[in-house]
Order: C-alpha cells, then structure tokens, then sequence
DNA sequence: GCAAAAGTGTTCCCGATACACCCATGC
DNA sequence: GCATGGGTGTATCGGGAACACTTTTGC
C-alpha cells in the first residue's frame, strides 16, 4: 500500500507494435481479459513501476505480453485526457515499435488475453482512446521513414531494396520511384551494401543490404524529438543530452537528419 | 490521504517562458523556496492534479506564479528519469510559453519564491535536469519558429514586420535577409497587413501585420506533434483527434503545415 | 535635403522528380 | 532462349538563397 497527501494520476505506457504481412501493415492489438472494456480490442501496455523509466516499463509489458525483447521503441505521445479511463485518472505514454513480418511470434498474453495481428486498414473499434493513439502513432510513423532508417526494422538484418521499397510502398500506400529510392538510400548514410547476394529466385540475384554498424542500437533512451533539423545555430547542448536511463536503442536511428522533413514527399508518385 | 495498492510517480508539468529583451532571448526562472535545491533557479511548474489535464496543470501554475493568464502553450517532451527528482519518483511533462517583451510583469511567486528574467545564452546551473528540459524546448522553439506563427506571440498583436524579423535573428543569431523574409510571410497564410501603419519615427512609416483571425487562439489542446508534413495518404483521422479537454489555445498555431521542416534553415544567410 | 528604415524583383543553383533500357539468373 | 525482377543515368522543374535600389517620412 502507497500513501500520498494528495492523489496522484496513474502513469501507464501503450505500445504500438507495427509489422507488415500479406502486404499490409498490421498493429498488434489484446483483448482485454479485465474490465473496463473487458472483451475489448486495446493496445498491449501497463502500469509504469516507480523504478523504471517509461521505456523501461514498455519493453517489460512488451516482453510478458509477447516474449519478444529489445524492441526498437520510439515515443510519441502523451494521452491526458481526464477520462481517457473510467476507473481513475490515468495519464498514458504512447510508444511505437516496428518488429520483421517473421517475428510474428504469437503469443499467450499474461492475463489470457488472446494477442493478434489486426490490419492498419481496417481496424475494429478499440478501448480507451487507443484509436486516436494509434493515429498518432501512424503519422510519426510515416515521418519517420524518410529520416530515419528504422523502416528496416520492418525487414530481417540484411535485406534487398525491392523488399525495403516494398515497405514503403505498402505504408505509404504509393508506389515508388525504383531509382530515386535507390539514389535516396545511398544519398544517406543509414545503409550500406553487404557483399552477400539473394539468389534462388527465376531472376538475377539482389544484393543484400544491411544498417550501417555506426547506426546499431546502442544505450540511449528515446525521447520525444520534435525537432531533429540541422540548425548549426545556438543547439547549445544536445537536445539528446536528457533522459538517460541505458536500456534502449534509438540512438542512431535518429541520427544523421541530414535532410528535413522534405523528404517525405520524396519520390513517391506524383500519380494520384 | 490517497491510498494505492502499488506506489506511483508523481506527475509534474513544468514551464519555460520565452521572452525577448534587450535583443536577447530570456527565460523566466525561479528561485526555489524550499527543499530540495533550496536557493537554486528553476523552471516554474508543479504538480499535476487529478482532475486536471497537464495543459491546465500548466495554465494553473502559470497564473499562479506570474499572475498572466491564456498564455499559448506547447507540450514539447516528458522527462522521466528515475531519479531526477531526490525526493520521489516524478514525472515531469515540458511545455513552453511566449510572452511579448512588455509583459513583464514580475513577479510575486506563491511561494515567496522570487521569479526573474535569465538571458538564454548565459544561464545559471539550474535544479534538477531542468537545463536539459530548457535546451530541449528551445530546440522545438527554433523549429516553430518557421513552421508555425507563433513567434508572433513575441510582439504585440499588431507588429511591423521588421520588429518580426528581429525576433528570428534574436533567437536564431543570424541575419535574416529581409526580401526572403517578407516572401515568406506572404508564402504562409498565417499573417495579414493590417490598415493601420506605426509612424513617428525618422523613417517612412511600417505597415503593421497581425496573425489572421483564422488562426486566433481557439479550444484545442497541446499535443506534441512530432510530424505535419502534408502527406495526403491515409493519415486517417486527424492526428490532433485525441486530446480534448478544451482550455488551451493551440489550434491554429500549428496548422497549415505548407512546407515542410526545412523551412528552418530559410533565409538564414549562409554566413558562416 | 538628408538620414534612416520601409518596401520591392530577379537570377542562380541545387535537389526533387520523371522516365526507359540493359543485365543476370532459373528454368 | 525466355521470363523475371535487378540494376543504372539524364533531363527538367521548382523552390531556396543571394543580392541593390527606390520610396517615404521626421527633422
């Protein structure tokens, strides 16, 4: 039992976990074994303990709920409304993550919810406000395709480029240009060429790419990044100098914006 | 007394007020009256109640320490280390504020914590991780700058649009080039001349601008808004759809998203 | 009439877009 | 040898950036 002179919000994380198969990205969703909404589709998350940080907490309720770990976990949002939760007052963090189609490790939720995959498309009505979280999870998704390289995520370690533009044509939902996404992918620094070659198929063999080293996970927290634009001017320290808690892997995959968020409308089809 | 099964962080919003005074960017700090870091600088802020969104935390708290109300206020990032605060688990939720230069109005705290003015550029060492909460929302400032009108909130409500300029330099140390500037003005839709004109001094009268009344302080909550570029794909709904409570003043300021983030570096002279 | 800031257009350059053909493999 | 996807270069266009002179007022 705590006690507190004053009552004190409930902090909880959700956790969006992306994936694509049968061409489509699909959002992994519980069924709520408890009340409130029990019976329900929500997102996976819990209760932050008050020796964890908040990603902390999101790679724990992610590992009971799915058995997977070192998720790459990016944090969005911040979900206040008063009452967003019926039984108390609970303030939520929302974090995305992005895991490869074959991990689609399924899942026997802690508290026998049943887990699964549902399509972005065409999602059923959710608890809580867990759409509206969801959407703003989608919308930071996208930006950061473009100036990031965790779009690989959505792919094994090393991949071909018809499969990595292939993720961007199935979230975006554009086709895109097959030379400007390759003059794109080496106008970056994110990605380089392994010499290691996909043959097999009833055509020439693809040559596999992978995340550069410099790139890999590394032990630095997420947070919020509003803002990652080069200005040279007075950043003054880093803007990354805060929050510090090592348990996480973002470093890098935000590094190197060397382009602004242009890039998002980058080569995709004007078609439309 | 508030009574839990588990403990919980508290939950905390804090404050950075950004002013221009003597040609420099300021912000409004306090002196802790209490324990812990008792004597030391600070951010104004406090603890979130039940009942209240983080925005109203932070109106609240506001008015209560500058006797200012309605300010514009951006939730901009979440520090949550877990030991950032000695005495408990907190949560802290940062959002930044613009004052015009003239509201100066200083500044009795509740506390009898005495608030000031600091220049940006040469801050004291503050309490807690406070200067990283400050370094992080001057970095979303700067992104703002150009994507948004609210650096309008800087100057009066009517304002010429070299007084405007000045407040980019200010803020991004460089020279502006006024042709560029004044084309981007009229780029965006975020402002409009006025009839009236500011004369009597020894030079040809300036027009006086103002921020359309399309984009005036209207009922919508801050959100931390990673991304809104325009792409047209399915964003689905609208991705400012969550959050609701309506006591806030920031639709508007963040609409209209026309280019992208790489306005940030515009017409800023590429001298050095 | 002179000082001091207001106001205004054009050129250049680079990066984003569009677009079509040859290459290597499996069968 | 043919079907299949892998791989590559160029020309155009638009937006960002640089740049100088005329206008209007106060004294």
């Amino acid at each position: 039992m705590a006690t507190y002179k004053y009552p004190r919000a409930a902090t909880t994380v959700d956790i969006i976990i992306f994936t694509i198969r049968e061409q489509a990205l699909h959002v992994l969703l519980v069924n709520r074994g408890i009340d409130p909404f029990k019976g329900s589709l929500a997102l996976p998350g819990g209760f932050v303990q008050v020796n964890e940080t908040l990603i902390a907490a999101a790679q724990r309720e992610l590992q009971e709920e799915t058995q997977l770990a070192n998720f790459h976990l990016k944090m969005f949002g911040v979900f206040d409304d008063v009452n967003r939760d019926p039984r108390d007052r609970v303030i939520s963090i929302g974090f995305y993550a992005i895991v490869p189609s074959h991990d689609l490790i399924v899942l026997a939720g802690s508290d026998a919810e049943h887990a699964d995959w549902y399509p972005f498309e065409s999602l059923p009505s959710l608890a809580f406000d867990h759409k509206d979280i969801i959407d703003l999870a989608f919308s930071n998704l996208t930006s950061d395709l473009y100036n990031t390289c965790l779009a690989a995520k959505f792919l094994d370690e090393e991949f071909t480029l018809a499969e990595f533009q292939a993720v961007y044509e199935t979230i975006l939902t554009k086709k895109v240009d097959k030379r400007n996404f390759r003059k794109w992918i080496s106008s970056t620094d994110y990605f380089i060429k392994t010499d290691n070659k996909k043959s097999g198929a009833q055509h020439r063999p693809a040559a596999l790419y992978k995340i550069k080293d410099a790139l890999k996970p590394s032990e630095k927290i997420a947070q919020i990044q509003v803002n990652n634009s080069e200005h040279e001017n007075k950043s003054k320290s880093e803007t990354e100098s805060n929050n510090n808690t090592n348990n996480d892997y973002n470093k890098g995959y935000e590094q190197g914006f060397k382009k602004a968020l242009s890039k998002i409308t980058n080569f995709i089809k004007q078609q439309d």
